[in-house]
DNA sequence: TCAAGCATATGCAATAATGCATGCCATGGA
DNA sequence: TCCATGGCATGCATTATTGCATATGCTTGA
């Protein structure tokens, strides 16, 4: 009973994908292909694995069983790779990096440019992501993070603290800066009900106006006019057609981290673009806070 | 970056092999093979993983790596096999079993024939070892040992109690009834150097005439007639050509248990096996003590 | 110094694995 | 009812992997 390890891995692809379709591009190859190694390991194991289904194969508990160890198995390798990654001491080669949708263009655009200078030999990956990458699993070497702390096993390094306040559309801030009783349309993010705290009490009428789920779109709104965004200040800044208004003092932010898996730390690239980054968000320290 | 996972488990057989064809034969393929998958692992990870000797394959430190984790791999595949194997309910396949290589004939002959008797779709692998297999990586179901404890994480059950004492051929037997002052000739095994301890005080003339480091060759001897062997009971008994002689009374020897893994101990075929088992050993106790 | 033994490379033919095209079946909506 | 959709099975050509035969290089001992 000798069972490739390879199959194993198809195995837990199918039972997390649950049709031969979504396990076949998960694994990248063709559906055919899963279809018959899984048929290759019943046999092997003498066991049925999963049930032939209308709407795709359903797992039986052993497969359930298998797919939980080959869970453990595919861990391991992550950790493998990432071991090999992390002693890996050329300056050439893939480096993948992933950040904020909205740091990359103002914060991390020249740090990019400077590092692809420096490093013409490193081809550079950037993942531009709302929701935070798996380091551990390698989806990137290393991740630029809104955050108060670094996750769980892995490092991180604090750039710069953060500072928002409120930005608008030069029209909307001039109305503003005339009458202190005009309405404060306020453009919400994600989960925010309410108006801002600490708001400065010389205007009086606020009100929140739309909430939107994405900050791109916020940005937009408060470029067309359409109210008032409490965002960081590296944002406001460097949007074009926006400007402060006074209606919010400067308020605390989540820092800026650099962070990456412990195993994956110490590797060159990741040493070498730790550098260029931690020197220019230091230098543009000011950018950030009021 | 998308490594196999079966070249993975090769640079860990090659890691510990050292050489091409010990790993090939490790792995059932040929060696041919194994230098190509390393090759490719090498070519996809961008690593050397290994200095082609004259005398072999040299692992890298960062092979060295990759084989902690493949074998941390192995142990989650071992782990899987083993649950499958414990939750199957069939009473057919093969069932591997391990015991002492003395204890195959006169103790657990009869359970073997029960055993194939009434299960006769089940084929009955039997591995007769003097060092233990390893439970944990598969190399048997189940194993009959002469001990005093069970292992980490196995299962036992304690089966019969033993215990030993002094066998010789007839006229050695003779001859020490008649003349008291006669020197007793031992036959030792292994690592113990002197005379047993406890032995009768009314025969005074011992010594250690000759040392084996195997127990069919002291049966044999003992049957030669070139002297008296401390044996377990069941040995001494069922060996033809030996009696019992009274210069040593009978004392305490290790218990014989039956152990599995915990994860395979409630298999189907493991269990009936172990049902014939104890009842045959419980009802021929008398076997095993004096 | 030479030959034997062990080890790794390489070329080629056989085999196994894969991808593609096609067909089948169940489901759900017009 | 019919058709579109999503999913699986099968046959066949293609590709990749493998094993075998052979060649080469290094070490060791007579």
């Amino acid at each position: 009973m000798d069972i490739s390890w390879d199959d194993l891995r198809t195995v837990l692809a199918l039972v997390r994908g649950g049709t031969l379709a979504s396990a076949a591009q998960d694994l990248g190859v063709a559906y055919t292909t899963v279809a018959r190694r899984i048929a290759r390991v019943e046999a092997a194991m003498g066991v049925t694995l999963f049930e032939r289904l209308a709407d795709g194969y359903k797992p039986t508990e052993t497969a359930k069983l298998v797919a939980e160890h080959a869970a453990q198995m595919e861990q391991s390798q992550d950790a493998l790779l990432r071991g090999v990654s992390g002693r890996d001491k050329r300056l050439t080669g893939t480096l993948t990096i992933t950040a904020p949708q909205l740091l990359i263009g103002p914060a991390l655009g020249p740090v990019i440019d400077a590092f692809c200078k420096t490093y013409p030999e490193v081809r550079l990956d950037v993942r531009a992501t709302n929701t935070p990458l798996d380091l551990a699993r390698r989806e990137a070497d290393l991740a630029i993070r809104i955050s108060r702390e670094p996750g769980d096993s892995l490092m991180g390094l604090r750039l710069v603290e953060q500072q928002m306040a409120a930005f608008a559309a030069p029209d909307v801030a001039d109305c503003i800066a005339q009458d202190h009783q005009s309405p404060i349309d306020w453009l919400n993010y994600a989960a925010f009900e309410d108006v801002p705290k600490g708001v400065d009490p010389s205007w009086p009428n606020h009100r929140v106006r739309i909430r939107f789920d994405d900050m791109v779109a916020i940005l937009g709104a408060a470029q067309a006019g359409l109210g008032v965004a409490r965002v960081p200040f590296f944002l406001g800044r460097t949007t074009v057609g926006l400007v402060q208004v006074p209606v919010l003092p400067p308020q605390p932010y989540m820092d800026i981290w650099i962070v990456a898996h412990r195993d994956v730390w110490p590797s060159a690239k990741v040493t070498a673009f730790r550098e260029i980054l931690t020197t220019h968000m230091r230098a543009n320290r000011a950018l950030y806070v009021a």
